[in-house]
DNA sequence: ATCCCGGCCGTGAACGTTAACGTGATGGTT
DNA sequence: AACCATCACGTTAACGTTCACGGCCGGGAT
């Protein structure tokens, strides 16, 4: 009793099948209005049977929704990314909900294409690592569609955030290097758009330290940590606004014939699986990013929620703890 | 003159605007069918006016086409991974396509599972790293929607297929290992599916040589090591699936107070980003992941037009060069 | 007995696009 | 001069779903 795959199951197909109307099998596969028990179970049973799958199309054609997340990042190749996208696939999947991925290389104007294109889309919300785009164009993000932006502070109260806690996090770096008896720290960051926490809290731990921007990679790090160095020799320690530009801060120490940790020491942040497995091992600031992914997710769906039943409740700002590996770059 | 965002603009607006028929607007925009260049010019120039974006959902009501592309693959937390992605993401763009992502951790069902939420979703076409699904039912999911896989031979002559070229890679592996003197080789396989060409590639030059399969993870490169040093004390020399169970081996060996490479080498595949900066620097296989991605949208883009066409030309099975990075590790 | 109300379900319309077909004008062929 | 392609465009219908509305039926209040 297989059914012929070209042609498609529709909902009065199951309808025929179930002695109902279209618009009761409706009701039965998405909870709306009034609709007797008994006749929901029957109605699901020949879903079942025929193995019905509504069209996306159709469906997205009257309720402008697709069943979608949107994703937006700036760089799949940082190990970072992949570790969040892993939980936010799976909490996804667990709500039925595809993802789609956008990488944005932090450019302004490919963030808002990503973003234009997931509306257009009908996803059911955003969640974006925006990096240049400005709080207002966010809102103007929500205003159109759930969102939720990550390791980034919220651009208006009503939109949710989740971030790792980098005050904590830079603050217990900070420290560590300052008990390890460094007097003169420096800092590669990697915020070339408009989120400076890191960097702030830096600068409250240690004033007056040198700060270098750079490309949030190896080889920004790599520069940073060249320029800084030049501009500074006195300075003994460096905290790096990642792991990747902790990476190539390290490399450029090393070309520059300074030993790790003894003439300089190195501080990341992220704590990439691989960490543990470098030269010298990293010493860094770790959040668990599987739970940053799945949170995001949470935070979305919570938001989604809220706009389909209107109620414009908290959205919630969520700040994941942030510690510190100590291992044996510093 | 800025459109209220509340109502959409539809085909008919942009006809009625530019004094034609809704036909001549869609055949404006997708080139089929006959129109004047002079009406094409006219209608795009209103289209582009008055910032009309065709209805993904009703343009799929017609057409069953959703502008976008499924990728399937095992772990995304793999740094092999967001490599190739980045390469399919930036191609797709170019392509004008979206890119929807899905985790499957080598896991039929749910690589089952994508491939069929991608079908449903209306993708144009799927690429697929599959290591678990037989070769009969990606036949199947080829027969209703054009596919490439990516590092698997193709299941049938008229499927695409791109792959590295494990079989030199491993060979060029192995014999620089024995150039170095190893006699004893073992080999760390993390192929827990289908697709054996880097195993069968190492048996065929190093006869005899011992070979443990594990999940292809660090973890699973670890459990893997053990068990293969236990067995078989007398080797030397370790050549992995991938980096991630050559990081794996290297961590078991330390633990077993062996040194890498004095007391065995290790050798990876993939040339991870970070591969040169571990302890020891890795000595692996490289292919460009970039452009394996980039070549596997390529490949999917002519399976497209091929099946648009309808001519079923030679799909393709191209292999891209791998070549050997000799860093400390071997 | 009549009215009304709420629970349950059906009917028509609409969402925005493209495929299939139809039509009028133009230009060339017999 | 009649005919016939061909071109350029218009008209109708259909894709499959949900929304808005309406109808029926049974039971309690009037």
């Amino acid at each position: 009793m297989e059914a012929d795959h070209s042609v498609r199951v529709t909902i009065d197909d199951v309808a025929r099948a179930a002695g109902v109307s279209r618009q009761t099998v409706s009701r039965a596969m998405n909870g709306k209005g009034e609709i007797s028990a008994a006749t929901r179970r029957r109605v699901l049973a020949t879903i079942e049977e025929l193995d019905y799958r509504p069209s996306v199309f159709a469906r997205g054609m009257r309720t402008q929704r697709a069943g979608t997340l949107g994703l937006i990042l700036s760089d799949i190749a940082n190990p970072f990314f992949p570790a969040v996208a892993r939980g936010v696939f799976d909490a996804a999947a667990a709500h039925g909900l595809s993802v789609v991925v956008h990488n944005t290389d932090a450019h302004a104007g490919r963030e808002a294409a990503a973003a234009r294109e997931i509306l257009e889309r009908g996803a059911e919300g955003v969640i974006g690592f925006f990096e240049a785009l400005a709080d207002e164009e966010l809102v103007e993000i929500h205003r159109r569609l759930p969102l939720v932006v990550a390791d980034r502070r919220a651009p208006a109260p009503t939109v949710a955030s989740v971030s790792s806690d980098f005050a904590t996090g830079t603050r217990l770096a900070v420290e560590h290097l300052q008990a390890r008896g460094h007097r003169y720290l420096g800092m590669l960051d990697g915020a070339v758009g408009v989120d400076h926490v890191r960097r702030h809290a830096f600068a409250g731990s240690a004033p007056g330290a040198p700060i270098v921007t750079g490309p949030p990679t190896i080889t920004g790090g790599g520069a940073a940590a060249a320029q800084l160095l030049g501009e500074h020799p006195e300075v003994t320690a460096l905290f790096a606004f990642n792991d990747l530009m902790a990476v190539g801060a390290i490399r450029a120490l090393r070309e520059r014939g300074r030993r790790v940790p003894d003439d300089c020491a190195v501080v990341g942040y992220d704590d990439l699986t691989l960490a543990a497995d470098l030269d010298p091992p990293l010493t860094t600031v770790h959040t668990d990013k599987y739970e940053l992914g799945r949170t995001l997710v949470e935070a979305l769906d919570g938001a989604i929620r809220a706009r389909r039943e209107e109620t414009s409740a908290d959205p919630g700002h969520r700040l994941l703890p942030a510690t510190l590996v100590v291992r044996r770059s510093a």
